[in-house]
Parts: structure tokens; sequence; C-alpha cells
DNA sequence: ATGTCTTTGTGAACGCGTGCACAAAGATGG
DNA sequence: CCATCTTTGTGCACGCGTTCACAAAGACAT
């Protein structure tokens, strides 16, 4: 997974627990591709399945919802499509801005997933004057000069910053100042924001990291005794052990 | 954050909790920004700031790893910033493959974080054989036909996955198959692989919906109560409470 | 109408992660 | 060498999330 919440201590935001509103997006997934084959009702061992889940937590997660199923049967797959949409606030159109429209930011702006659900990309926002109104996806890049005037404009409320790290947090004020209240950060780096304001980060290097710790272990029981052998308090290793410290970059 | 891990039921790697073993790569960044500034040494107080967390959560994280730092002082930047690198397995080379050349393909492949954490781009793949010999981030793309000989000649463990839903679970298959035991998912489908492989996905558009839930609760307290009056059960719910079911497609 | 069989919904136990609060450790100054 | 002050490392308690296991509910056949 990309990284969790930023904010929210793990507020449950009423009644229904932050670990099943992360999962709800997934059932939805599955049961949207039920509803296509035309399959009237699915069971919660068949659901879960299909969504790499536990069946018991699919039914509990469900009971934050309310009682959508027929004991005996299933769960109707229209309605509970439905449902979990409206839960999510799917049944409403919402604008979204991109800042930042470098190669990752144009990714973003052609990924498909967002105009499908709900999400509509209200506009493209750059800082680089030569990329004022070149068409990205079919939609003209905007200066970041005008970003004020674009969210207030359009009722922009979720922001997408897919910027360079240095310049997330300026952007991200700047989002915050006009309006913006939700916002999916791109950019490597810990952006603060007031209360009332959601983060989520998503992270590509971090989850690379994660699987390069699982790689090693798997790869390495007996190998690794030679390297944890290097194991010196502060105070003995001068520069690190081997000499040099390894070459690291920021990311 | 993206989501979470798929596999792996919650397996402590070692005494490292999974919790910590997702925060040590921010710590990291951390750490990096201070090293460059050239910080000799700094307390957790600090450090948990900078990374947005709790300085207790990262006390107790290093404690995970050993005992660090110095009372009345605080951590030796360098030696903890190659302590970390180490645990997470950054100091070795990882030869990574990406599999599907599209816009986000190419974004992930011009990414500067993943070169320069000791994660090296060894081929670009992708099934489109027009796309074959053109380079992409001066790396020339390969055809799928040539997947299992590119993974294996190069010693490739981890692979990126960047297909269309469709072809994820195949090339999955064909990557698990050849070798690989570690993969980052961006297609939005849920992957199915034999044990001791490790999957991490990230959803961009499952991030938005989960954005998208909170807002929806901060922007109508007031407003949600004529929304939540509609709320049938699926006997008497026809086809959806208002009429018709909300149009959703699939991500 | 009654019995059987399937599947939901949930009570309860358990385990992980978080955060408080404090004692131990060491640095620093006199 | 001793006192003071800073900061780490961790014991402990609490709460969330997960999972098991089962009773209640309803469909369906006879």
């Amino acid at each position: 997974m990309a990284t969790g919440r930023t904010h929210r201590p793990a507020t449950r935001s009423r009644g229904i627990p932050e670990a099943t509103v992360a999962r709800l997006p997934l059932y939805l997934r599955a049961l949207t591709a039920l509803s296509e084959r035309s399959v009237p009702t699915v069971s919660s061992e068949e659901l879960a399945a299909a969504a790499g889940v536990n069946s018991a937590k699919l039914r509990k997660d469900f009971s934050y919802l309310g009682s959508y199923g027929t004991r005996g049967v299933g769960y109707d797959v229209e309605y509970l499509v439905y449902q979990i949409s409206r839960e999510l606030g799917l049944t409403q159109d919402w604008p979204v801005v991109i800042v930042g429209i470098g190669n990752l930011g144009a990714a973003l702006a052609n990924y498909g997933g967002f105009a499908s659900r709900g999400f509509r990309v209200a506009a493209l926002i750059d800082a680089d004057p030569a990329m004022a109104g070149k068409p990205v996806a079919g939609i003209p890049v905007q200066h970041t000069d005008d970003l004020e005037k674009i969210i207030e404009g359009n009722g922009v409320s979720i922001g997408v910053i897919a910027t360079p790290a240095g310049a997330a947090q300026p952007v991200c004020d700047r989002l915050v100042a006009a309006g913006v209240t939700s916002i999916l950060n791109f950019a490597p780096t810990v952006l603060s924001v007031p209360d009332g304001v959601d983060v989520r980060k998503v992270d590509l290097s971090i989850e690379l990291q994660i699987l390069a710790f699982h790689e090693q272990r798997k790869a390495g029981e007996e190998a690794a005794a030679e390297t944890a052998a290097v194991t010196l308090t502060p105070k003995e290793a001068g520069k690190g052990p081997d000499g040099d410290v390894p070459a690291v970059m920021p990311a």
C-alpha cells in the first residue's frame, strides 16, 4: 500500500471504522465487475474471495452500513453497489485539480480511474510558463498564478499534488487557503495542514523500500549473518563500519 | 496511503513490527535531509516532528533496531541513516523491471525516487510491439515475449506492474514463475500469488474515494439528512431508492 | 406447514499498535 | 566528584481491528 492517512488519529467517522472505509472501494470494484456480468446476488464468501479479504471481515464491514443482505441468499449486487457508492459520496460530482504536470501529473490526468467514479479533472496546474495552454489529456494546463481563481471558480475541494518535493508545501498552503479540504499527495514530503483538512499520501519509493525489506529477509537468512556482524555502537563507528557510509540519496 | 499489504497476515519479520517497517522509510527520508544540512545529531522529538509522527512511537520503533541513541543527546544522524538503510536492505542493489509502459509506467521509469535508493530500473517491458526498442527514460522498451529471459538474465526479484487491469494477473503469474518474489501493483486488481511472494498495491482511485468519503462528511452533516432518509431494505427497493441506480463505472 | 439447509449478522476473545509516563543513563557544569 | 538537566528506552494500559464461532433468519423443497 502506499502510506496511510497522515492526519486524523483514527477517528471513526460516524460509527464506520477507518479500516472499513478503506475497504469499501475494494468491495465496490468487485461488485461492479459482478454487476457487469449481470450477476444478481453474491454471498459474503464469494465477494470476500474476489476482494481478497476474510469473509467475516466483509460481513462486519457491511454491518456498519446496515443490514443489506438476505440470509440464505447473500447480497443483492446492484443494491449494494448503490449503497456503497452513496456511502463513499460517489453519487455526487467531485471536481479535482492536479497540480504539477510532470510525468506523474500527466499520467494521473490520463488515468481512467479518476473520471470513472465521479471524479472530474476540473483543471491542470503547473508552475512552468512554457506548459501553460498546452493540452494534457485534452485539458489545457493553466499557470500556478491562477490557482486561487481556479479553485474558487470551480468549487474544488479535492486537490492532487504531483509537484517536486520542494514545491509541495507552498502549493498545499495555497490550495488550503483557497478552500481545498482534501489533498492527495504524491510528493515525497510530510505536509502540514490545519485541522479539518485531510491528507492522504502515496509514496512510490516507500512502497519499494518496504518490499526491499521483506525481499532482503527472504533472500538471506544466512547471508545476513555476515552483515549483522558489523553492529557497532555509535562511538566505535567513526564513519561507518566498512570505512564508508553507503551512498544514499534523498528521494 | 495507498493500500496496505495484500498478502502476509501481519507477520512480524523478526521482531520488527510491520507498522514499524512501514515507517522506517519515512524516518530515513527525514534523516537524509538532516544529513545534507550536516546536522550531526537529532533528538527523537525533532525527528518525530520532521517525520510527522509521535516521538514515543519513533523511539519505540528505533528500539526494535537496537539502542542507537545517546541519552541526553539524541541520535547520530549519519549512523542512523546507515542502520536504517541496512535494515531496509538499501545497501544492496535491487534490479527492478517495470511492466506496462503506458502513461504511468513511463512516469515510474522517470521517477527519481526509484534510482536514488538502490533501486535500478533493469528493464522496461510492454506488450505493444510498436513500443519495442523505443527508449523511455533512456531505457529501450522490450517486448513481453522476452519477459522470462529478462528476469532471469538480470536476477530481478522485484517487479512493478503498471499494466491495464486485465493484463495484470497473467503478467504477475509470469513474473512469479520467472523468479520474482516481490511485486508492486498499480493495476486496479486483486492479484493472487503463491505463498512467499509479497504484493503491495498502490491504487490511485481508492485513495480518492477515501478522501471523497471524508469530504462528504465534512460537507454535509445537515444535507446528509435528506440522503439518509432513503434507507430502504433490499426487498422494498425495487431498483434503487430514487428510481434509478446511479451511474458507476468500473475503475 | 414443516423441516432442512444455507448464509447472514454479531458476541466475544485475542493480538497488534499507540501513547503515556517514568525510571535509567549519560552529558555537562561547577 | 557530585549535582543537575536532558533525552532515551520501555513497562503498562487502552483501544481498534481481526477472527472465530454460533445463533437467528430466511429460502426452498417436500
